[in-house]
DNA sequence: AATTTTTGTTAGGATTGGCTAACAAAAGTT
DNA sequence: AACTTTTGTTAGCCAATCCTAACAAAAATT
């Protein structure tokens, strides 16, 4: 099956399966009572997305049975969370985001990122984690600060000034 | 009318008066065929969307006329198009990813991020831009040989080097 | 002015996704 | 075992979007 014949699921049902996998990680069963309370949506909403979910071959559930993910729901499952958790990591620790809204934003935009810009910020964020300078590097200090006040410091005048 | 009163529109009305602004902007009237072929939808759609549209009170359409955005519904373009902005810059001047990938990206993340997100972002691409060392700071060229490579060279070597 | 072409609307249908009300099954209690 | 509570499904409804086919209005042509 080639690519262009996958055919792409909706926003929403990533997300059930992203919950899914979550509850299945936390509890080792998952109920749809769990997925509605996760989802904040009723439970016969649940039910028809299960079926749905079925119909796609992403989840297998018998009726009144535990909800499974098959391979091709864990793999897609696993995806978004990845997606979520760059975002997450993106906003919350570079940007210093709230990581109320961090989270917020990412679970919105982790949907509609490509591969590309997925890839350029996974390497930003390893860029930024395996700085040689510390926690945090020198420039995105200077940025905190640029927010905070306005005004920068030259990043080469205050490395000379360091060394003194 | 307190902000918690407002309703929300979803993205798809923001896409069409996003659209429509541009049209607006670009050819002075704004008709139901450039609508349509501008969002690649049939002309249905447009009707149907123009009505919806017409009950939030956000564009004025007289049945085989013109269309014209309300004050509101220009307001809402226009944050909309701000929003696409700033991403576009962001994925495509900062990240550098490929212009019409950044556009694709830029196009449905536009909807999902908060205030913050926008706000912190766009002080980043200030930050970015008005850095003293030029078109593009150090760290970030830093960043480039680093997605190229997958090597760093130290930011304070490096400047120290430089000084030789 | 009459005809043709273009443009826009209506009517009717499909899909996704959510809801309530009512019922059925499973689990827990006495 | 019988009853109650919890859990899950079905049925039926609504809204947002999109579509096609058919029609109506406006614009352009002859």
């Amino acid at each position: 099956m080639k690519k262009k014949d996958v055919k792409k699921i909706s926003s929403n049902m990533e997300d059930y399966l992203e919950v899914i996998a979550l509850l299945k990680h936390k509890r080792g069963i998952v109920k749809v009572t769990d997925i509605s309370q996760m989802m904040r949506v009723k439970k016969p909403s649940v039910t028809g997305a299960l079926n749905m979910l079925s119909r796609y071959n992403l989840v297998v559930h018998e009726p009144y049975g535990y909800v499974e993910l098959t391979l091709e729901g864990a793999k897609i499952a696993r995806e978004t969370q990845k997606r979520h958790n760059l975002l997450t990591k993106f906003l919350g620790e570079v940007l210093k985001i709230d990581l109320r809204i961090a989270e917020q934003d990412a679970c919105k935009i982790e949907h509609s990122i490509s591969t590309q810009t997925f890839e350029k910020l996974t390497k930003f964020i390893k860029f930024v984690e395996t700085c040689p300078e510390g926690t945090r590097p020198q420039w995105l200090k200077s940025f905190d600060q640029y927010y905070e006040t306005g005004c920068r410091f030259n990043c080469k005048t205050h490395i000379v000034k360091s060394k003194k």
